[in-house]
DNA sequence: AAACATATATATCAATTACTTAAATTAATT
DNA sequence: AATTAATTTAAGTAATTGATATATATGTTT
């Protein structure tokens, strides 16, 4: 599964040129040619980052950014900000709403892409890294293996996505709703006791890799499921 | 507790201008002057960030930022490289060896703190987001989790909701007709009466957290429950 | 100050709700 | 057709909830 890239641009020759770029570079991209369709976009599709256009008709960049940041689904995405002001209030002033990233124009392509695979290692270190690793738990997303305190564990799909997920935000608790829209797909309708079998099936074999019955995840009633963090409980 | 940055640079002026910047900002600042020493500052004490000059004695931005990426124990380090070399490729370079983001210089003070910002959000989202504090009270809504003196408080839903909401305004004295709209919602039919029974819980579980009997509660008679400040009785 | 009226705190219990798990069913792969 | 995985169902278990009863505290009236 290819990492979604959208990018929002008026200007055609800019978007096409990006898109090709990181096309080249293995992304997938959605484009779009203003703020309004772009949140429509990013709606449809969820992509795994952004890239957006300070200066854009029907809904500016920074605006758009705003509107992302302030939505509990699009909380955490990836933003990176294009404009052609390059001046420093304007950077910070793109960077203060929230994006991760400002670029001023001209930029080259190479450094677009660096800068695209750098946010990405931090904010989704799973479709960057090969290894994701916490206290015992190592996964190789590459070999689509995992081992708890060195022993192997064998898990089906599913499990292996719901494990990836947690671990690229150890602590953090996922509902049921995030984990079914994260995991099965937005707007697949599937029973949210399903996830509970799930992660049944995730811990048993958790348990049997560690001889010790150990299980890192932490149930929230009411709330949903999170990695254990040693710091907290 | 403030959050630590380490700076490296062999240019002294540089390096005070940037650590008056930060410290204005409210960082603590460490201070190396070349990459044999940051290497060392940053193993004794772990800072939360460290920006790093590309070229230094010794080791070399760029050779320090390998370093750090290759030990576990820094491998999630935030990282900015800063760099007379503004062309294209130092900047993938630089990125592309780890790195979170990469500043030209000259660069102005605000840029530096926004970008030291936008890193600190996306890596240490704790440290901005989503926790509340009120004294020796504090809640992570994304780990769900309070703890009253550092030491951990289990509740339930009900509870941690009602906590959550005196602490989104401390001081103000919410009536239990209120309450019942925000924490089980509206037109949910419950007795007033239920709302003191949670609040005696709630109560409990953070008089049993704390050694001392200590209860940031404060009944107001006809009035409701708030959360104590000291400065209003 | 005493007696009364009213409000709040807490313990207890039954009802409810949420979670876990195993087993059965369905769907997808090989 | 056989195997493997995904989903649903259903039953068992555990935790939370809300009401009520009683004790305690607060405020008012005489």
């Amino acid at each position: 599964m290819k990492t979604n890239i959208l990018i929002a641009d008026d200007e055609p020759n800019q978007l096409e040129l990006m898109a090709y770029n990181l096309e080249t570079s293995g992304f997938g991209t959605i484009k779009a040619r203003d703020g309004k369709n772009a949140l429509q976009l990013i709606e449809d599709h969820s992509p795994d980052l952004v890239i957006l256009d300070w200066m854009m008709p029907n809904m500016s960049g920074i605006d758009l950014c705003r509107t992302l940041r302030s939505r509990s689904e699009t909380k955490q995405l990836p933003i990176i900000i294009l404009s052609a002001r390059s001046d420093d209030s304007d950077k910070s002033l793109g960077l203060d709403t929230g994006a991760d990233d400002y670029i001023s124009k001209p930029f080259s392509p190479k450094e677009l892409i660096s800068r695209v695979n750098a946010l990405l290692r931090r904010s989704r270190p799973a479709l960057i890294n090969n290894i994701l690793e916490h206290e015992n738990l190592k996964i190789s997303l590459n070999e689509m293996t995992v081992t708890y305190f060195d022993k192997n564990v064998k898990l089906g799909p599913k499990e292996f996505k719901l494990l990836t997920l947690l671990m690229e935000r150890p602590g953090h608790i996922f509902s049921r709703g995030k984990l079914l829209d994260l995991v099965w797909g937005h707007g697949v309708y599937v029973e949210e006791r399903t996830v509970d079998v799930h992660m049944s099936r995730l811990r048993k074999a958790l348990k049997t890799a560690s001889d010790e019955n150990l299980d890192p995840i932490r149930t929230v009633r009411d709330g949903g499921y999170g990695l254990f963090t040693n710091k907290i409980i």
